[in-house]
DNA sequence: CTGTAATATTCCGTTGACGTCAACGGAATT
DNA sequence: AATTCCGTTGACGTCAACGGAATATTACAG
């Protein structure tokens, strides 16, 4: 991991541009970051997920790689499957030229809204329903704790 | 499927009773109704998430098991896996008698309580991106009209 | 220059969540 | 008695998403 320090004194407007920009990470510095195994890296790059460059055999991931890798383990900790994860990281890829394309893509877009918005609601039905357990279950403990006191 | 209407003339509350808390279903009977195959609700129970009684070889489903078939599909759904989704059903079933049981079981009821919330966070996040982009494609599309117009 | 730690490729294994198929049982209808 | 229609139990197949070992190359610190 290129350990560079932000204020060492080359942090002028110049520099820190390309730092930001054309930073680039080893597999492992990637791997320590998020906490994954180069095996799942690999497989995001066999997926089509992930296309990084390459110094000889070795891969280089950019910042937009890193970016895109954690959009991937988000999705996954969400239980979307990493197909579904491409479909929406296309979106963002896309630059569509024609207007047609470009409506086709916006609706597309809007289905992915509104799956996500009926899963928000879902979880929050399961977190409604999880609160009112707590309740009950407050309500015995004290009920219990009041009996053993008397006990 | 027994196709029993409500209003028949037998609507009486002893019977509606009797109607609504001992219904029974057979496997073909939740398969249609929720669409699934039988395979997965009997690997529902073989994985111990449902049991069924039997009458002679056959599975008698209760209206007990129908809910919990909904609350294991809505959880397949939004991410979790069938052990998750067993946890969170332990939590329901407890009915626990000792005080330090019934503080470790709403112990746990937090925790997943916390991860549904962080999980929200998460798919708010999601959403907001989305949203995001979908005002940027927009814009996109209206000059690529007001172009088009001019041309 | 040389060892050794990091990477790459390849290939087989595993786990979760079912699909599928064969072989059969029992009730009901014809 | 034969057919039809659920339903049952194995047992094996499959697909996604990696795990892990073997082997072969680099890359770079001393």
């Amino acid at each position: 991991m290129g350990t560079i320090v932000k204020s060492e004194k080359c942090d002028d407007e110049i520099f820190w541009r390309w730092f930001v920009t054309q930073r680039t990470y080893t597999i492992s510095d990637l791997t320590s970051l998020f906490d994954v195994t180069t095996r799942t890296l690999r497989y995001y790059e066999e997926m089509g997920l992930l296309t990084p460059q390459r110094r000889g055999t070795q891969r280089l991931y950019s910042e937009r790689d890193r970016v895109r890798i954690q959009l991937i383990l988000r999705g996954r900790r969400l239980g979307f499957s990493l197909e579904e994860v491409r479909d929406m990281l296309s979106l963002y890829d896309a630059d569509p030229t024609e207007i047609t394309q470009l409506r086709e893509v916006i609706h597309r877009g809007d289905e992915k809204l509104a799956q996500v918005e009926e899963q928000i609601r879902e979880l929050q039905a399961v977190r409604k329903e999880l609160l009112e357990w707590r309740g009950k279950m407050q309500q015995t403990l004290a009920s219990k704790m009041k009996g053993e006191q008397q006990a």
